[in-house]
DNA sequence: GTCTATAATCCGATAGAC
DNA sequence: GTCTATCGGATTATAGAC
């Protein structure tokens, strides 16, 4: 549970410092005008440099975007693990949904860019370090969610489950923010967004019909309209 | 609460048939290949004309995809809305759900197209009438609340607020699932969003904590890290 | 209302000189 | 390691004949 430091997470890798300048400008590049503002040409452009000198670094476009998706995946994995250094499972599980809020507010193309089709990047799949890089955040997410199970805080359930259904609901109000769906400013969602998990922890339904709950399949409330 | 005809809510207009063989074209075509995969050339192709007859009918490239957006709307209202014919709160609200979910297994292009950022779609902004077809349904899931809350199967409170944590859950399950996210297949998935619903309905959280929860402020539990 | 032809841009990537 | 020049392709959209 001390992962203090990232090393054992991440590959190291030597960058020329040509290389190391170029990834900078595709992380701005990217960051400032999305998917369809980056092109191999601008980016030279925005180096100061002609297009085909990229191709000395790179192997094409498509290297370049995944080290972009490597960066950001790097940078997220930093800003949640950085919530290890709270002392209790509940401040170590709620420091994560504030750093994972602090990123996704402050880097929301990166956010956008993690959560896009591979073949949309021009990729036929994920890189292994990257879904190596994944697999480490899930990961991350279920030991907060059962070590709050076993301090009581949790229901007592698969974590999977659980995981999931939180995971579900914190990325969906993400897409709707950043979609401009909620009429609310940063400051605001950042309110809405803990309040909105609030609601999740303590639920939705009446106490009531809570207990009324128990005794029903899903199939019984998915009954198909007639 | 009697709209069992869709006429108070959509905009009547008439087409030339030629302009509705390309309004189905377009669809199709956008249905299989996304958004990048549509061209007007393609398109045309596709009809069995040559692009330049297309602006005889529409104006450009971005006048057609918005007539395909239209589309998609029209077809999640006529989904939402045979939810209406449920004799309770409770049973509209879970056939509204369940209409929610074959809608976006059943078209989950439409579903993307609808939550596309307008300027990627090469629009400066939403269309009028398509931006009332977003507000009737949101006012759609509010109704659907609202009576729950009346029936007592929903805590009472904002039902703004309850919505947008309902609408935020679904909406991430299905962006989780339509990534390939999520490691089940579509009938696992309608089993799995139904059971995070209910999860959500009566809360992750031990009922012992949810008590302690209310005592507490968000900005408590919001402590930034050390 | 549809066609051919074409303008005007963009793109990724490569060859070969330096 | 970077350059110029260029290939080969894509796209939206328009002009003008029929």
């Amino acid at each position: 549970m001390q992962l203090t430091s990232d090393e054992r997470l991440f590959t190291v890798f030597t960058m020329t410092d040509q290389r190391e300048r170029i990834l900078n400008c595709a992380c701005d590049l990217y960051l400032e005008h999305g998917l369809d503002g980056f092109s191999m040409r601008k980016l030279a452009k925005e180096i100061g440099v002609t297009a085909p000198a990229i191709y000395r670094h790179y192997d094409g476009r498509e290297a370049v975007l995944a080290d972009v998706l490597r960066e950001a995946y790097r940078t997220f994995s930093r800003y949640l693990y950085a919530a290890l250094g709270a002392p209790s499972p509940l401040e170590r599980f709620s420091a994560a949904g504030e750093q994972y809020l602090n990123f996704v507010i402050e880097h929301p193309r990166w956010y956008g860019m993690m959560h896009t089709a591979p073949e949309h990047l021009g990729m036929d799949e994920i890189p292994a370090d990257i879904e190596a890089l994944q697999m480490a955040t899930h990961q991350f997410w279920l030991d907060r969610v059962r070590e709050c199970m076993e301090a009581g805080i949790l229901r007592e359930m698969d974590p999977e489950e659980s995981s999931i259904t939180m995971w579900a609901h914190a990325h969906g109000m993400v897409q709707l923010f950043h979609q401009g769906l909620l009429p609310v400013n940063e400051e605001e969602f950042r309110r809405l967004f803990r309040e909105s998990g609030m609601r999740l922890m303590s639920g939705v339904a009446t106490p009531e019909f809570g207990e009324e709950m128990k005794t029903m399949t899903t199939e019984a409330i998915a009954q198909p309209i007639a």
